[in-house]
RNA sequence: GGACCCGUGGUGUAGCGGCCUAACAUGCCAGCCUGUCACGCUGGAGACCGCCGGUUCGAAUCCGGUCGGGUCCGCCA
């Protein structure tokens, strides 16, 4: 374990690289210092009888006059210590003084507490320390906010001021040791597998990422910039032309766009490339590499499914509404489109708006929330009311009767038969709910993909403690924009089209002006693949195009002019001139993949300093205006922004 | 860029037009207590209700604005 296993002195037979990853070392006292035998989550009934030496916070302190219990914290444990004033006058004398989060170190004998009075709460509980002396190494202000209560809640604002204190509470501060066992078992894992590690710049030139860029002002060259990167996708593929065939990164990634729960201005990703292989080969070494690290870092979490379930995007959306589907649960989406065609295929379901929406091309699918039948007008509006949100005309819902009969405002247009029907797309027996959206296909599988998850959290179907990866991949390559006449990649622009559809691409590398929007391009399928954990999209990663030629045409549909194409990408389009070999890696976001391990679905839960959906870091209060010296030398003035409108 | 929610002693909440010279819990301070472990008991201090403006005879309570925080849409992979 890093600095343990390897401190001189501590070497042991049993101190290998295949040992597990986490035993805690047979050396129970590496971190002694001249303020500490122990630490204050060491000592046992073993240790009954030695003399020890602890420092730490107060963490609560428990006064009879005559004698002082306190409990002794740091980040390791706490272990109790009395004072007596019969025993040693001057330490008890010393001890009224002490208060809440005083900085101290005791010296005494660790003694075995006794019948009835030890404390199973505490790993430490069956021992206490009694004390000969005690020194005062600082005094505290009283805490704005309880470090010693794990269940209080607390205002996130002050938290974060105060973030060198929440730090101290221990949900904090086991939320950052999981994290760093997750990058410890990330970096063995690949060290294991013949990964390097290798380091890219921060200051680099802006990266076609599609996000904002974060601008730094050049002081030696004034009027450029650098840009922090969104990712190191660039690099790492050069790293790849520069034979290095397997590279991994702990990398931090800048994007410069509104912040949400599951997004900081600054994040950690997991970033990988390797050198001569095709997707199978890439997917098959992540996937080995998730269970690994998954199981180093949370041994008691299961796995749902080894290996990890592959869809096709397209079945993804189709079957979940979702490109990262919660498979924790089934609740299927359901096409009611066969039960409402007559045999001729002409919609006649009875019900004017499921016929039209038919017979114009759309979508009439559903989803059934088992149990929800007798749900309130309340939670029926909750749900329409999602649905809406999310670009729906609507939200039809009947629930099943006793008899199998169909109940709600629209139950009376269809037929017996036609019910029967529905029910038995929807697999809903007495009691259930349907929910049925009817609108242009991408509505309405978006739209039902999130009341899926909501309907999942409503009802509690999804095993908090369950870990459900899996696999989403062959990403359309290119979508059409909306405004230009040219295609967007849909993900990396360095995505490889599946070896089959290169075809398509070559049919239409003619005039890239006129773009027709049923192009053969829109059906290629991208080498792109993404890993979904629970209903959040942790990363993805593609085989990436390494002929020059064809990388060329990709640019080119995506309507890069010669020019745009060698100021964006002029390094790697001559690096690939040198011998690119083929190539393809991942990113994954190391802080939501650490947040779902913690059972959190926020991000900041698992950075130490994290900022403000507006962008400030509270404790430093950044961002600050620059000295009117930084600006000079920059040659900058701020202006000010344009008036809105 | 937009929608919604929150802002009351140190902390978490209650109060939502006059009975509020603001309540409860906890924390804090003082005193008592030799076996507690969210110790206990007694006493005490502590907020003018984010800020500005308005409505009203009267505002923590209603309205507008503003600042801060959060959730979400857009944006972002």
């Amino acid at each position: 374990m890093g600095a343990h296993a390897h401190r001189p002195g501590t070497i042991d037979a049993s101190h290998t690289r295949t040992r597990s990853l986490f035993t805690v070392s047979a050396d129970r006292r590496p971190l002694a210092t001249p303020y500490r035998t122990h630490t204050c989550g060491d000592l046992r009934l073993a240790d009954d009888g030695i003399t020890a030496k602890l420092s730490g916070w107060v963490h609560r302190r428990r006064d009879y006059g005559k004698l002082i219990f306190i409990d002794l914290r740091d980040r390791h444990g706490i272990t109790q210590v009395v004072i007596d004033a019969g025993d040693a006058p001057e330490a008890h004398e010393i001890a009224t003084r002490v208060r809440s989060e005083f900085v101290i170190a005791v010296e005494g004998i660790v003694t075995e507490r006794g019948e009835g009075m030890d404390n199973a709460k505490l790993a430490t509980g069956a021992v206490e320390v009694q004390v000969r002396s005690i020194r005062i190494l600082n005094e505290a202000k009283t805490p704005p906010f309880y470090i010693n209560d794990p269940d209080a809640t607390i205002d996130e604002t002050l938290r974060l001021r105060y973030r060198y204190l929440d730090i101290r509470r221990e949900a904090m501060q086991a939320r950052l040791m999981l994290r760093s066992r997750l990058v410890q078992a990330i970096r063995e894992v690949h060290h294991d597998n013949g990964f390097i590690e290798i380091e890219t710049p921060n200051l680099i030139k802006s990266t076609p990422e599609g996000a904002r860029d974060f601008i730094v002002p050049s002081r030696l060259q004034p009027g450029t910039v650098y840009a922090l990167p969104q990712s190191p996708q660039q690099l790492k593929q050069l790293l790849m032309v520069a034979g290095i065939d397997r590279y991994f990164q702990i990398a931090r990634c800048f994007r410069d766009e509104d912040l949400r729960g599951d997004r900081q201005p600054e994040f950690t990703q997991l970033d990988l490339e390797m050198s001569f292989v095709d997707e199978d080969t890439v997917r098959t070494f992540i996937e080995m590499m998730v269970i690994q690290v998954t199981k180093a870092t949370v041994p008691d979490r299961p796995i749902r499914q080894i290996p990890f379930p592959v869809f096709e995007y397209d079945d993804a959306i189709e079957r979940y509404g979702s490109d990262k589907p919660d498979l924790r649960f089934a609740m299927e989406l359901f096409d009611l489109a066969p039960a409402l065609r007559t045999a001729d295929g002409t919609p006649d379901s009875g019900f004017r708006v499921f016929d039209e929406t038919l017979a114009s091309g759309g979508r009439v699918k559903g989803i059934t929330a088992p149990g929800m039948g007798g749900a309130t007008r309340r939670e029926i509006d909750e749900l329409t009311e999602t649905a809406k949100r999310f670009g729906a005309r609507g939200l039809v819902n009947l629930s099943v009767q006793p008899g199998g009969e169909l109940h709600g405002p629209i139950a009376k247009f269809l037929s017996a038969s036609t019910q029967a029907t529905v029910r038995d797309q929807a697999g809903a027996s007495d009691g259930d709910l349907i929910l049925i959206v009817a609108d242009k296909a991408e509505t309405t599988n978006d739209v039902l993909g999130r009341l899926r998850v909501e309907l999942g959290g409503r009802l509690g179907l999804a095993d908090p403690n369950e870990l459900a990866y899996c696999w989403v991949h062959h990403f359309q390559m290119y979508q059409r924009d909306a405004e230009h006449t040219r295609w967007d990649a849909t993900h990396n622009p360095f995505s490889g089209v599946v070896p089959e559809d290169e075809v398509l691409l070559a049919t239409t590398a003619g005039d890239l002006d006129v773009r027709d929007p049923g192009d053969p391009a829109g059906r290629a399928k991208a080498m792109q693949y993404d890993v979904a954990l629970n209903g959040w999209e942790l990363g993805g990663g593609s085989v990436r195009i390494w002929d020059p030629v064809l990388l060329a045409r990709s640019f080119g549909l995506q309507g890069y002019s010669k020019e745009q194409m060698h100021e964006r990408f002029g390094a790697i389009l001559e690096a690939f001139e040198y011998g690119a070999p083929p190539h393809g890696g991942i990113a994954l976001g190391v802080d939501r993949w650490a947040a779902l391990l913690s059972y959190q679905t926020n991000i900041r839960e698992v950075m130490a300093f994290p900022k403000t959906q507006s962008g400030s870091d509270l404790m430093l209060e950044a961002p600050s205006a620059p000295d009117a010296e930084q600006y000079q030398e920059l040659g900058l003035k701020f202006v000010g922004l344009p008036p809105k409108g």
